[in-house]
RNA sequence: GGGCGAAUAGCUCAGUUGGUUAGAGCGCCUGACUUACAUUCAGGAGGUCAGAGGUUCAAGUCCUCUUUCGCCCA
């Protein structure tokens, strides 16, 4: 065994062999039941990230934990096929050779999507397993592979009959760079500051101001005027012409491009400033189209002026005032972004000009201008921020323009892009959801299905009970086809409804509408292509062009990865699963769509646990961000420091929602694991081969000293309190624990003085009472590394299983059976007695008491450690210091050890410390700086007393005693006792060196 | 606007149902190559627990308010 631990050298090894032995196929001969877990599949395009090393180290430490337990395990792998990030990246693959996907064709394209998946999206498999990962690899699934789309197929069919699925004519979150509708879920709002715009719209004709003719030089008109509740005077000159009759209507608007398609300006109809005026119309600037004035509660009288235009196709509130009021919804931005006046122009019958414009262009033909020019023609075909800008540019010019005030707003943007999405009215597929939610929510709420930490639940159950129906439909090439079939024969019934529509929503220089289907058609649902219609017996069918959201598959994950419809084993074996773990995040856009899908399908929750892990953000507390560099690869860190540091360094940061991430905690991890590694080196090197081979060496308690007993008791409190920890999710406490046991109480203290142990079977060579107390040392040590080892195999695979080669070269340490080790049973496993052991242990206390107290006052009175100094001590009970004279001797470096009553006179030339029970002294030879050693005694004296008061004062409260439990009235008891004991300790050397 | 979380040593974080002198790692200072390990060992310094009020015999911990920061929802 090497003196460094090389991580780089064996991992590699180790995940071949678990591998080729199978070892993380589930076995069935257990007892113990089955734990499964799938994993949260990642991206194939993505590559692995802090979250995703966080998360299946996580789901590994479990699933390696149950596996040693005895359970049937099993951890269900698979990727997602990500549909708008796979599709983007292959489409800029094809930039590159100077194509597109239309030139392409979609089928073409689909092969080619295929190809890239072949070649790139197992590199995230591959990254994995460099973690350590133990998934069963021969259970492997990818979202869009033929099993999991026959279950996507299933599901969609299931559902439409139901009528849970339908299509829709609606408002939907529409991505202009994406060219897609998306889930509310994948639109991310941020604040900003914007500009809210205030514009007149003349009225075509004066307006009386309620009853009265209206006189600004009447004092009392105005003060009525601006008793109005949120009336703004400085209108007054936009308003009221000298007569002081109204006329003209100020709005607000933050989006002044879409006042081309603005039908109707609303107030709100208790609003007093504006009663008069409902029912009248406006005139709408630049257009010039006519506008009614409706009342509608959706117009707030504190935002602006309390006036507000409705855009019922731009704007999902103003289409629902559209639809209360029967407005038209005129469509003036097109699905790339752009500006289109195509919509208007068809209404004008001026959009057969507009295709000879377009067709001219495309020949490089002179241009033929419109009949009849229109002032709003300039703006077809621009950008939407730019023509906002010169929509509000011209609105100055001619006097519309009223004024602007920063604003805040918060635009929804393209979760994966970063663009400002558009809400647009187009033909969608919708999932309903409230009677999905319903049982789905009752499971949470009983407990059936739990969130650690707990408070996740809310998020989850606030989001369920406020449900909205969700847009499953993409507009994407690459994903599930929605199996939807439309009769495209126009004599037949069904062929009629289905008849191709065209919406606004057209992309300037491209007439042809992408393909939509009348929201009145009626499809023909099923899983496979119908040979003909039902109704006519045609076979012009047409397959709806659309594919289903990525997170449709995602949400049937748990039901499908087991091979779902089938009544499979693995269903019947392993579903529910028993975790998910994974990110905040995806509460709402996973975690809660999986349960409502396992609830419907298979009438069970799909898991039993949510364990929701930390968020790992850069040293600033951002997210990390790829584009910013202030990510961390943990591949980079795998190459670095090994995996199995990487991933107790992870598990050691993880504490809280939020973690800001430190190298330094990979590196504490890769020192431990040299720590580890090194101290097996130590045991091993004093282990026999005879002594391995034999099945369970027999220690008799005889052959025990005080730290063996020691020793045990935190193997055993430790390994209770790590079960404990991993039960309750608790994964930082269980690394710590370990941690601190390993090297604080095994390495520090028990291996130390177990060489003490070697060395007295040296002297005692050969005599039978130095050869048991010697196989009792060997016993201990390896029972307690041992045990150790398998406590912490599931936060460092690697590690332990090298090691473990060198113990037991024939069995696998991922084999190993899980120290079940509790305090009840060291008795018995060791024939001992209870008072046997806690006299062991406060014993112990006490030695590492004196021996720190003697290294404090070497280092303190600048005496080396190794030089060897008469030590005295004088103490109350001799035999307990008597008992452990060898350990003393030998871990204070005493040149003679003398053990005193406490009559015996008081050493002069020494330093000395107080400890419970006994005075220690450290005779120095040399000369004493008496000063320097008083007055580090009388600091002490001061500490003590300060404490004492303080205890005091608490016992002289007759409510403490009265109130306060009785173990801690008692243990402050016994704290004045030893504090009192202790100060006239000091005092009484104090006055020893004063007199 | 509503909700959740955080504020503890120079830095990153622990701190169980309130109960001894508030802990760890890193960093800093002092000393040591002690036959498993310098990725080590021994010792030390360093904290008004964000602020104010309250409950209690007792508050880092519970309650209220304030300040700062992060996240989610609308």
């Amino acid at each position: 065994m090497d003196t460094v631990y090389k991580p780089q050298n064996v991992e590699e090894k180790w995940y071949q062999i678990w591998m080729g032995k199978k070892a993380f196929s589930p076995r069935f001969d257990t007892k113990n039941g089955a734990f499964s877990i799938v994993i949260p599949p990642p991206n194939i395009t993505g590559s692995l990230h802090m979250g995703h090393a966080l998360n299946n180290t996580i789901q590994d430490i479990l699933i390696r934990w149950k596996r040693m337990k005895g359970y049937s395990v099993c951890w269900f792998p698979g990727t997602d096929h990500a549909g708008i990030a796979t599709q983007v990246v292959v489409e800029k693959e094809l930039k590159k050779e100077g194509k597109t996907r239309y030139q392409l064709g979609r089928e073409k394209f689909i092969e080619r999507v295929w190809e890239w998946k072949k070649q790139y999206g197992g590199i995230i498999e591959g990254q994995l397993k460099k973690l350590g990962v133990s998934c069963d690899w021969d259970r492997n699934s990818f979202t869009m592979d033929e099993k999991r789309s026959k279950a996507v197929q299933e599901a969609f069919v299931r559902l439409y009959k139901k009528g849970l699925i339908y299509r829709g004519h609606r408002m939907v979150n529409w991505c202009v760079r994406c060219l897609t509708a998306l889930s509310d879920l994948e639109v991310e709002h941020q604040a900003e500051v914007g500009t809210l715009y205030y514009l007149k719209y003349p009225l075509p004709h004066p307006v009386p101001y309620g009853k009265k003719k209206f006189d600004f030089s009447n004092s009392e008109q105005v003060n009525e005027l601006t008793s109005v509740p949120g009336f703004d005077q400085s209108l007054n000159q936009h308003l009221f012409d000298s007569e002081g009759n109204m006329t003209a209507v100020v709005i607000a608007t933050t989006r002044p491009e879409t006042i081309l398609a603005d039908m109707a300006v609303a107030v709100h109809p208790k609003d007093p400033r504006y009663k008069h005026l409902i029912g009248q119309e406006a005139i709408l600037p630049i257009i010039g189209r006519k506008l009614k004035i409706i009342a509608d509660e959706w117009a707030d009288p504190m935002v602006g002026t309390g006036a507000v235009k409705i855009t019922p196709a731009h704007d999902p509130n103003d289409f629902e005032v559209g639809e209360r009021h029967g407005l038209k919804p005129i469509v003036v931005i097109g699905l790339n972004g752009n500006m289109t006046t195509n919509q208007i122009l068809e209404e004008e019958g001026r959009l057969e000009e507009k295709k000879a414009q377009l067709e001219a262009r495309a020949e490089g033909k002179e241009i033929p201008p419109f009949k009849e020019k229109r002032n709003y023609d300039k703006y077809d075909g621009i950008d939407r921020f730019k023509c906002r800008e010169e929509i509000v540019k011209d609105l100055k010019e001619k006097g519309y323009w009223v004024k602007e005030e920063p604003w805040g707003t918060s635009p929804g943007r393209c979760a994966r892009c970063g663009t400002i999405i558009e809400p647009y009215l187009s033909i969608q597929w919708f999932m309903k959801m409230k009677e999905l939610a319903a049982p789905a929510v009752e499971v949470v709420k009983q407990g059936k299905v739990r969130f650690h930490p707990e408070r996740f639940s809310k998020l989850y159950l606030d989001w369920m009970e406020n449900i909205k129906d969700w847009c499953i439909s993409r507009q994407l090439w690459w994903g599930h086809r929605i199996p939807a079939w439309y009769c495209r024969n126009m004599n037949c019934h069904r062929g009629k409804k289905s008849q191709i529509q065209r919406f606004g929503g057209l992309i300037q220089g491209d007439l042809k509408d992408p393909y939509q289907i009348s929201p009145d058609a009626d499809p023909i649902v099923q899983k496979d292509k119908p040979e003909k219609c039902p109704d006519c017996g045609g076979t012009d069918l047409t397959q709806d062009q659309d594919v289903l959201d990525t997170w449709f598959s995602s949400a049937l994950w748990p039901l499908s990865t087991m091979g779902w419809p089938e009544e499979t084993n693995d269903l019947r074996d392993f579903y529910p699963t028993q975790v998910l773990s994974t990110g905040r995040d995806i509460i709402n856009l996973w975690v809660a769509r999986m349960i409502m899908m396992g609830l419907e399908f298979k009438g069970k929750i799909p898991f039993s646990d949510v364990y929701i892990h930390a968020t790992i953000l850069d040293r600033e507390g951002k997210r990390m961000s790829k584009s910013k560099g202030t990510g961390v690869d943990p591949l980079d860190l795998i190459q670095k420091y090994g995996a199995d540091a990487t991933r107790f360094g992870m598990i050691l940061m993880s504490q809280g929602q939020d973690v800001r991430f430190s190298e330094e905690r990979i590196q504490q991890a890769r020192n431990f694991a040299n720590k580890v590694w090194n101290a097996s080196r130590f045991v091993r090197t004093n282990l026999s081969d005879d002594f391995l081979s034999q099945i369970q060496p027999k220690i008799e308690n005889s052959t025990l000293k005080f730290y063996d007993h020691w020793i045990l008791f935190k193997l055993f409190d430790a390994a209770a309190r790590i079960e404990k920890q991993l039960e309750q999710f608790d994964f930082p406490a269980a690394a710590f624990q370990l941690y601190d046991f390993f090297w604080d109480d095994f390495c520090d203290w028990y291996v130390e003085l177990s060489k003490l142990g070697f060395q007295t079977q040296k002297e005692m060579a050969g005599t039978a009472a130095g050869e048991s107390r010697l196989t009792a040392v060997r016993g201990i040590l390896y029972f307690v590394l041992s045990s150790a080892l398998k406590l912490l195999h599931p936060f460092m695979p690697f590690l332990t299983e090298e090691i473990w080669e060198n113990f037991n070269p024939s069995g696998l340490m991922i084999h190993e059976t899980w120290p079940a080790l509790q305090i009840k049973d060291i008795l018995q496993n060791f024939n001992a007695s209870r008072n046997n052991f806690s006299s062991s242990i406060s014993q112990m206390e006490l030695f590492m008491e004196t021996v720190k107290g003697v290294r404090n006052m070497r280092a303190e009175s600048g005496i080396s450690a190794k030089q060897e100094t008469p030590i005295i001590i004088r103490a109350s009970d001799l035999q307990i210091f008597e008992k452990m004279r060898q350990e003393l001797k030998a871990f204070t470096q005493a040149s003679e050890l003398k053990i005193q009553p406490e009559s015996e006179k008081i050493p002069q030339k020494a330093f000395s410390c107080q400890i419970p029970g006994a005075s220690v002294y450290l005779l120095l030879e040399g000369v004493v700086d008496l000063n320097a050693e008083l007055s580090r005694l009388k600091e002490e004296y001061d500490q003590s007393c300060r404490e004492l008061n303080q205890v005091r004062n608490r016992l002289m409260n007759p409510e403490f005693s009265e109130k306060a439990k009785k173990e801690i009235v008692q243990a402050a008891q016994e704290k004045e006792k030893q504090l009192s004991e202790k100060m006239s300790r000091t005092r009484e050397r104090i006055e020893s060196l004063t007199q």
